[in-house]
DNA sequence: CTTGACTCCGTACTATGGTACGGAGTTTAG
DNA sequence: CTAAACTCCGTACCATAGTACGGAGTCAAG
């Protein structure tokens, strides 16, 4: 477990500017560790969590929304996780279901317009509701 | 196909604000349809486009890329709009991997704790590694 | 045929998620 | 040991995606 990276070290890790890892720590989503001496000090746990948050936020969740994940990671109360948990799965399936649809309208719209007709409408709109 | 709704019925039957289908239609996402004497009047295709619009944003596509995507069902040019459909096809493919490893992982924080352990850490965060 | 709801359009404000800046102190490579 | 690079913290600014407001005109139910 590396450890003691630099601010800078940390955001270059995780490939995010350092004024966003402040950003996540006035939010509340990433510790802020206690100095030591001058300088906080980060570890790989840090480098991680900030990659969680980056793909989370790409899939569409808000950073509060983050925020409610990680509570998870880090609810000592199994009870209130267990319950959160469970919402957050039904929401990923749906986010999942909704996604498959629109790639299978796309692959779709690949198929006609490789059999070729030059004027049907691209049914992406219609083929993606649920 | 019903036609006709004002601004208003449009707006309520796709669930969206009045002044966001104004706004769609200032960022070039909904056309704008000419005055009937007075005002503007919207079919059921308007309703299905702002619904999309809302599905894919809700997984996690800016307004931008659903433009993109938009225009995929517009485009009379069929090279350009294969191309663009086979890269949202495995960005949205990139999607759902992520979100069934965030799934995975979050199922299995359930499981652990129903067969119960008091203390172990709740491992979300590596576990949606990818 | 009026009165209350709705439309039009422009402009201004808001929330979220950052990014930039600046001054004072710290660290580290040469 | 010193100069460039980095850190700390606060405050200010930015883009995206709306939301609110207001005045003038329009429509439709009683």
């Amino acid at each position: 477990m590396k450890t003691n990276l630099s601010i800078g070290k940390l955001a270059k890790a995780a490939d995010v500017g350092v004024e966003t890892v402040r950003y996540y720590q006035r939010r509340g989503l990433l510790e802020t560790p206690s100095e030591t001496g001058g300088m906080r000090r980060y570890s790989d746990d840090h480098v991680d969590r900030l990659r969680f948050i980056k793909r989370a936020q790409t899939v569409g969740f808000t950073l509060e929304e983050v925020a409610d994940l990680l509570s998870l990671n880090d609810n000592r109360d199994h009870h209130v996780a267990r319950q959160l948990a469970s919402e957050k799965i039904q929401d990923i399936e749906l986010r999942i279901t909704r996604l498959g649809k629109m790639a299978d309208a796309l692959r779709q719209l690949v198929r006609e317009c490789e059999c070729g007709g030059e004027d049907m409408p691209c049914p992406i709109i219609r083929m993606s509701l649920e």
